[in-house]
DNA sequence: TGACTATATGCGCACTCAATCATATAAGGG
DNA sequence: CCCTTATATGATTGAGTGCGCATATAGTCA
């Protein structure tokens, strides 16, 4: 099992990514569409610190690709599996949490299917 | 997206159980089916405490069941969602990765799908 | 050029967490 | 009971990382 060490770690990286909840805020922001960070700090409520570092380590990641317009970046998602594993995990959450009904009627409506432009 | 919060910190746990690579080698270990922590140890290569104290961080997650057998304690995989998340992400990343062949084929392997065998 | 907006980054702090050693608990056999 | 095997846990340490403050870079406009 030695030599599969490097997988694991890759695996264990990709996971880490979404490991965290101001990424998955991001990835919230920006799954039906490119956003500038400006627009990310508001729908996010982080600092523009935080979330242009976030950014930045997510987009090393290859999960964002950006874009830049003028003085503004724009990011999107570039990892589609991204994003599914985003919507298995939260239906999959949804019938466990079970506390408040509203709180678990809003979780479903997260990430919801990223806008598909005739794909 | 105040109230929110929580529900991203759910999921955030949620992945974070997935982004440690001893945890992920241990995923790999029982995902065909319950393992006493010795064998998981040997299949590790971690060591018994290590090995221990991971299956009893996924056990509170809910990841994963044990059954006790006289000195023996057994872990099982009691979330599907996991297993079918760690396919994904190998497929995903079995492309990304392309290095060596011989790797990328082991990888492709790598958790498939629990075999199903009455016991 | 200088002022202004948008985004990124160096630094330091606080906190989390994986790994290890030593030891504790649990169960079974003599 | 004592002894051995199997597994769990308290304490500690060291590496990693999220956050905020201040500042740096990049681009636009007057």
């Amino acid at each position: 099992m030695d030599e599969l060490d490097p997988v694991f770690d890759a695996v264990a990286a990709y996971f880490s990514v979404l490991s965290e909840p101001t990424r998955l805020k991001i990835m919230h922001a920006v799954c039906n569409g490119e956003k500038t960070v400006s627009q990310i700090v508001a729908d996010t409520g982080a600092t523009q610190t935080n979330v242009s570092r976030h950014l930045g380590l997510m987009y090393r990641h290859g999960v964002l690709t950006r874009r830049r317009n003028g003085t503004q970046v724009l990011y999107t998602v570039s990892d589609p599996t991204m994003v599914e594993l985003c919507r298995s995990v939260c239906n999959r959450i949804a019938g466990t949490i079970g506390e408040r009904q509203s709180l678990k009627r809003q979780f479903l409506k997260l990430l919801p299917a990223p806008k598909r432009r005739a794909a």
